[in-house]
RNA sequence: GGCGCCAUAGCCAAGUGGUAAGGCAAAGGUCUGCAAAACCUUCAUUCCCCGGUUCGAAUCCGGGUGGCGCCUCCA
């Protein structure tokens, strides 16, 4: 098998490289995980999903993955927000990472192969930092140890940032012991109180950036090849890795450096000072799981995405329509043996298509666009066939739906029973809307027994009554069904 | 100030040298008792502006204009 031509875009080098993994057929990736003081948002969301598809699409093309991704449970921020609730900065920790996973769980994330935490690594980042001191990148200081940035000749390499431009801001705080303002902290002495282990410099906990360059070592090795984040992860957390990987190492540590664009709010930045960050459980309360996924992956990762109410409608209507056109398609083919045979047209194409949106730097929204052929192929066969032949028709409907099932592995979309998808909506719309169900089956009793009598004129009544109140009625073969009315505007 | 990104129809959004995917919305049609859904058709001679390179540019180069991000914790 020829190894895949996927090209992807490497902030290192700014442009679009072909991925070449160090072992042929393998891939290492590590993504830079939530530090859990609180509930995830719909950034973080957006980059996690981004870095899913990725993972996901690497496998459907035969590729190995070993994909870490990890948990920062000692920090800063973590030990505030015990502070402030009362509880054990661990348990705080252990608590939002069990609400992560539920969290993400509703958005069809997979689960990576490792989730390492910091409280389970302190020996691998020990001795890291003790590397980094014995080879001079590193320096004890009071009980802290910082790295040492004129250490490294290529410090600043990923975010391309001028040395001297950066040493113009003040960055040594009152009471640190910086030999050099760029100089960061690997290890911090604990003040009195906080959670601390035992090291070679006194107790005291990691600084922020070097268990990802322990973590990542365990898992994928010295070297692995690709690394992903959030654009505000590349400075300074993933300079801050790099050089001490590197310098640590001597190897190249990241081969290809992935980052994800960011999420806002109709062009406003979410953030905390604004207080108008969602939370991306409040987000799934009113939005599909899969119709968030399908807005996301509508955008190319890379580009800025706008989070509003109208691009989530629009991406729950076109959820709603793939929904339906699988249901009516499962129902023509499920259990059916139409034999073997030739297909109508050129069914294949639209996957092919999907594949090369996908190659090219993982272009869901271009996959996406091939997906509109794939379904509108399925409808015209099971609406409109164009060919008598029905063995013919099916076989060709056989084959999509399974193109589909293929996409659904790569995107995590569609991943539902039809019929479960498109109960679920209604049920979350009614609840929305406060649409009396028992009142809408009366009606439609109503109308139905008009209907049988041709009282046309009354069951168009009953129809511009449920109408009112938000409902939607299709007269089909099987009898009428009914769904929520799409908001206007 | 430094580094970098973006600008494509009413809206969202692919396309990075070969003559503008796809979606939403809208209009007409087929189907329907009427609808809905589905399908078909229409909907950017043009890609922020001005120059340049080229047989050829939305795509490359230069200069503007307008948004945005990072440079401090941040996905």
């Amino acid at each position: 098998m020829t190894p895949p031509a996927i090209r992807l875009f490497n902030t290192m080098t700014m442009q679009k490289e072909l991925l070449q993994p160090a072992i042929p057929g393998e891939v290492g990736v590590y993504v830079c995980g939530p530090t859990v003081y609180s509930y995830i948002h719909i950034g973080n969301a957006r980059t996690f999903t981004s870095f899913d598809v990725v993972v996901r699409y690497l496998r459907h093309r035969g590729l190995k993955v070993r994909y870490v991704r990890n948990f920062t449970d000692v920090d800063d921020k973590i030990i505030k927000a015990a502070a402030e609730t009362g509880e054990a900065p661990v348990e705080l920790a252990a608590r939002y990472v069990e609400i992560f996973r539920e969290d993400t769980r509703a958005l069809h994330l997979l689960e990576p192969d490792f989730s390492p935490r910091v409280s389970d690594h302190l020996p691998e980042i020990i001795a890291i930092i003790q590397k980094l001191v014995d080879k001079g990148h590193a320096y004890a200081s009071q009980g802290d140890v910082y790295f040492s940035v004129s250490s490294d000749a290529d410090y600043a390499k990923l975010s391309k940032r001028n040395l001297d431009e950066l040493c113009v801001g003040e960055r040594v705080q009152p009471g640190e012991q910086k030999r050099e303002p760029l100089d960061f902290a690997l290890w911090k002495a604990a003040k009195p109180g906080e959670p601390a282990w035992e090291s070679p410099w006194g107790p005291g906990r990691p600084g922020w950036h070097i268990e990802c360059s322990a973590m990542s070592a365990k898992y994928l090795g010295e070297t692995f090849d690709i690394h992903g984040g959030a654009l505000d992860l590349i400075f300074p957390h993933h300079e801050n890795e790099i050089a001490q990987s590197e310098s640590a190492n001597g190897v190249t540590f990241a081969r290809y450096w992935m980052h994800c664009g960011f999420l806002d709010l109709e062009g406003a930045k979410m953030s905390k000072s604004l207080g108008n960050v969602v939370r991306l459980r409040d987000a799934l309360t009113k939005v599909d799981p899969e119709a968030l996924r399908f807005f996301f992956l509508a955008t190319h990762y890379r580009h800025p995405l706008s989070f509003s109410d109208k691009a989530l409608a629009d991406a729950e209507t076109r959820m709603e329509y793939f929904y339906e056109t699988l249901r009516k398609v499962d129902e023509r083919i499920s259990g059916k043996d139409f034999g073997k045979g030739p297909l109508h047209g050129d069914p294949q194409r639209f996957f092919t298509e999907f594949e090369s949106a996908m190659d090219d730097d993982f272009n869901t929204a271009g996959g996406l666009g091939a997906l509109s052929g794939l379904f509108g192929m399925m409808n015209e066969l099971t609406d409109k066939p164009p060919v008598k032949d029905k063995a013919l028709v099916g076989r060709t409907l056989q084959a999509l739906r399974e193109d589909v099932r293929r996409v659904s592995g790569v995107l995590g979309l569609f991943e539902d029973a039809p019929d479960a998808w498109l109960l679920r909506r209604r049920e979350r719309a009614v609840r929305e809307r406060g649409i009396d169900v028992a009142e809408v089956e009366r009606l439609l009793g109503e109308r139905t027994a008009a209907r049988a009598a041709k009282d046309f004129a009354a069951a168009d009544r009953v129809r511009g009554e449920l109408k009112q109140k938000g409902v939607e009625i299709m007269d089909t073969p099987a009898g009428t069904t009914w769904k929520v009315a799409p908001l206007q505007g």
